[in-house]
DNA sequence: CCCTGTACTATGGTTTGCGTAATACGCAAT
DNA sequence: ATTGCGTATTACGCAAACCATAGTACAGGG
């Protein structure tokens, strides 16, 4: 069960950090916090900050880096263009899954 | 988008075919058959067989091998005991997850 | 001076999906 | 008779993502 919950979340990570982006920017250490309350979601750093990297190299995120009150500058990462249009496909094909997913565990046909 | 489905399906078809299992025995190219209308999906032998390999390793699944009208004997896997335990807890998991998804996806709070 | 909280970076392992290819059986058509 | 197609399984090897671990760095309180 601890393993499968790793693999299930493989590319479930990089959507729900585009969802949370959408509502403004923010920093790698602010996402964990975030989504530590969700419980089923929650990850560590380790995990968050490759995924950011990924994002930004694939032209979905842009950074800009600000002062912290304590501790190294932020790095502020926001949607672009590109993100938004990724963002809006990914939903898309999420609700399809989940779709097909409900009919296979609820005893269709 | 094309790297992002492949990686969103780790886990997620250990689980499909667990489900699809839970309605009596059937064999790989078979699964891979039910699977191929929903698109979302789909996939090929050499993604299927493996999961079943593993899944009767680790005592989810019997198999009893039957002879076939045309072609190889066939291999039918069956849900065991500890199959169905896992399975209720995959669904359960999944259950939390998908509502904390959704929760991210419309802007809650 | 040390410790805690903040914030990012780097390295390596484990697992999974999947492309490719080989094997094997039965039936129909050329 | 041989070619080809649909059925059915097995084997090898690669790429990508998560995550544990560890390290760096700054500010403020005891």
């Amino acid at each position: 069960m601890d393993g499968w919950v790793t693999q299930l979340r493989k590319g479930l990570l990089e959507f729900c950090i585009l969802n949370l982006l959408r509502r403004g920017e923010s920093y790698g250490y602010e996402i964990v916090r975030k989504l530590q309350p969700a419980e089923v979601l929650a990850v560590s750093e380790s995990t968050v900050y490759p995924i950011l990297s990924r994002l930004k190299q694939d032209g979905c995120l842009k950074v800009r880096d600000l002062p912290s009150p304590g501790g190294p500058p932020r790095r502020y990462f926001a949607l672009t263009a590109s993100g938004r249009a990724r963002l809006a496909e990914m939903n898309a094909y999420w609700g399809e899954l989940t779709a097909e997913l409900d009919r296979l565990r609820k005893g269709e046909k």
